[in-house]
DNA sequence: TGACTTTGGTTAAACGTTACACCATTTTTA
DNA sequence: TAAAAATGGTGTAACGTTTAACCAAAGTCA
């Protein structure tokens, strides 16, 4: 109800300068132990709260971090966000998240946004066909910025990503050993490079045994694109005996239009997915699938941030963790249909 | 690279004022139209982003608002923040996202960080069990702020609901008219409010045909919660025909531990969800469940927000938005197990 | 005793905006 | 043609912090 209390109510309930205030609150400079203590008595009566934007302005730095992704509402997402955050939090920072919903014009606002308030860092995933132009809306605002699952193809910054191409490779050598050839690969979308990388690797692996040719079929990240697209690929391709997922939502959705014909994942199709997410164990077909640990991701990305933040002029630097295939019920050897 | 401009730089570059910099930008003022251009140009040149902290400081008024939920990674909430967001945006505002992980003292500290940062307004939903001290804390801060979903239980804020226990009422009846009279509730952690209010739902529909004992199980909001829950409750209520659950992750692990022992959800035992997610039409077992819309929820919940921040002495008011019954497979008549 | 050092603070200048009050000119009105 | 009004600006004081520079008083040392 009443105005918020400032400093300068503090320092006057206490009887000392605002300076002397702001180095008690702080713990910096040289105070004695009483006025130290009634400085304290007065913030926690009057309900102090210090205004971080004052203090941001004035000291140059700021605790809040921004996040920008490209979809909030998935369960790795935010096991990554929780990562990152729990990290941050421990340091001091706060990470606040916007979901981009895969608008690049809607995140080029929401950086502008957190240019705006002059977060002291920033975390992103870019938007599919993200222009020039955003990254150098960054790179001449001078803030410090990692990237994160998808490389930008422009731009100087920072970035933390999966080895999405030794990942399919494996998983692709999985399918090859279990006796398939014809693989098809499901899902993603066409100019985002996660999935080239990942296509890559099945490339390789199949190159490396004298098979050249992939079917590749673009699809949303959902289950219910999955079930669409897997429904034709059959019709158009029905010699495809296994399917390669740009995510675990594709995946199940893949299993499903399988069983949906009478056949069964992992007999007469085989599939695997991408993610790990908890929905690939407790799928009507138990997924199998290439799993990385999320939580760990946001964690490297939140330290990777604060070394940037400590250097700016560090040179950048790319980190990538591993993949790992965890096999379930959806991958077999091929049974004819 | 450089130092981030300022409207000083700006004012300079085009040889005016800085006062007359900040009118031209804002478009507020008597200006010409030369002097307008000069500035707008020179703006443009030096890549001008003005700094919301101090224009907040000095104006008072703050177009960042804040969120706390209890869980990010989840199609309902995400839509639910879909809607917020578009509707702030349109009205000039960001809303910016921290997940509490339904954690009272992480939700505590991201309460305060919104507080140090004077967020224009707040929207939030109380952790299970949130100490009255937290409400004191925006109360005295005067923090414009609504919760939703989660009624609290002290302190007068806004509230944005769902009429949960005509929802649950309404399933219950359905159930009833199927010609089922064993009904459980499954799901929803005690103190939690929202749960308090649709079991209400049930045992009023079922106060109406006489019947009064309804069994309760207390779950997480999970998939695999919802499978365990489900196996205990067939072990030691075997005459159970029906159950009410507290939400559609519940709902498809309920179904799913009827399938494995051999039953079909809609015929020996009938299931009934709770939100209507994406999930709940493409389950092994498509659900009936009690569909709101989460989006348009949204959207009415950055209403009353902005509201509350043009009238902050207007009285507090509480909005429920309806849930309707979705028949899909899961209900149906008794057949004897 | 005089010269340092330490202790415990204070003053005042930023940080980058916005908004109120004011002021020349020029234009309109009676 | 003198008074009033409109036009197009500028000067300056906030907003709430942090921090560098400074200072008086008291303690230490040779």
């Amino acid at each position: 109800m009443t105005k918020k209390p400032t400093l300068a109510n503090v320092a006057n309930q206490a009887g000392v300068s605002i300076a002397t205030a702001s180095q008690v609150l702080r713990g910096t400079g040289r105070i004695s132990e009483t006025t130290r203590n009634s400085v304290k008595a007065a913030a926690k009566k009057l309900n102090y709260v210090p205004d971080a934007r004052a203090a941001s302005m004035r000291s140059g730095a700021n605790h809040e971090i921004g996040l920008s992704i490209h979809k909030i509402a998935n369960r790795f997402n935010a096991e990554i966000i929780s990562g990152a955050s729990d990290l941050l939090e421990d340091e001091g920072y706060l990470l606040s998240v916007l979901d981009a919903r895969d608008d690049v014009v809607r995140q080029r606002k929401q950086l502008e946004a957190f240019i705006r308030s002059s977060r002291g860092g920033l975390i992103w995933v870019p938007a599919a066909d993200t222009p020039e132009s955003t990254f150098d809306l960054l790179s001449t605002h001078g803030l410090p910025s990692v990237t994160f699952l998808r490389r930008p193809e422009f731009g100087e910054l920072d970035h933390v990503g999966i080895e999405n191409a030794a990942a399919t490779f494996t998983a692709t050598n999985h399918l090859l050993d279990l006796g398939h050839s014809k693989i098809a690969y499901l899902g993603g979308e066409a100019n985002v490079d996660v999935r080239s990388e990942r296509i890559d690797g099945c490339r390789k692996a199949l190159n490396a045994r004298g098979i050249d040719d992939i079917h590749i079929v673009d699809c949303q990240d959902s289950r219910s694109a999955g079930i669409e697209a897997m429904h034709d690929l059959m019709k158009q391709h029905p010699d495809v005996t296994a399917v390669v997922c740009n995510g675990d939502m594709v995946a199940i959705g893949a299993s499903l239009a399988i069983g949906q014909v009478g056949m069964r994942p992992g007999r007469e199709i085989s599939v695997v997915g991408f993610d790990d997410t908890p929905d690939a164990k407790y799928a009507t077909y138990p997924l199998t699938t290439l799993a990385v640990s999320p939580y760990e991701l946001g964690r490297k990305l939140a330290r990777v941030l604060l070394e940037r933040m400590r250097e700016p002029d560090m040179p950048t630097s790319t980190t990538l963790v591993p993949a790992k295939l965890v096999e379930r019920e959806t991958t077999g050897a091929p049974v004819s249909k």
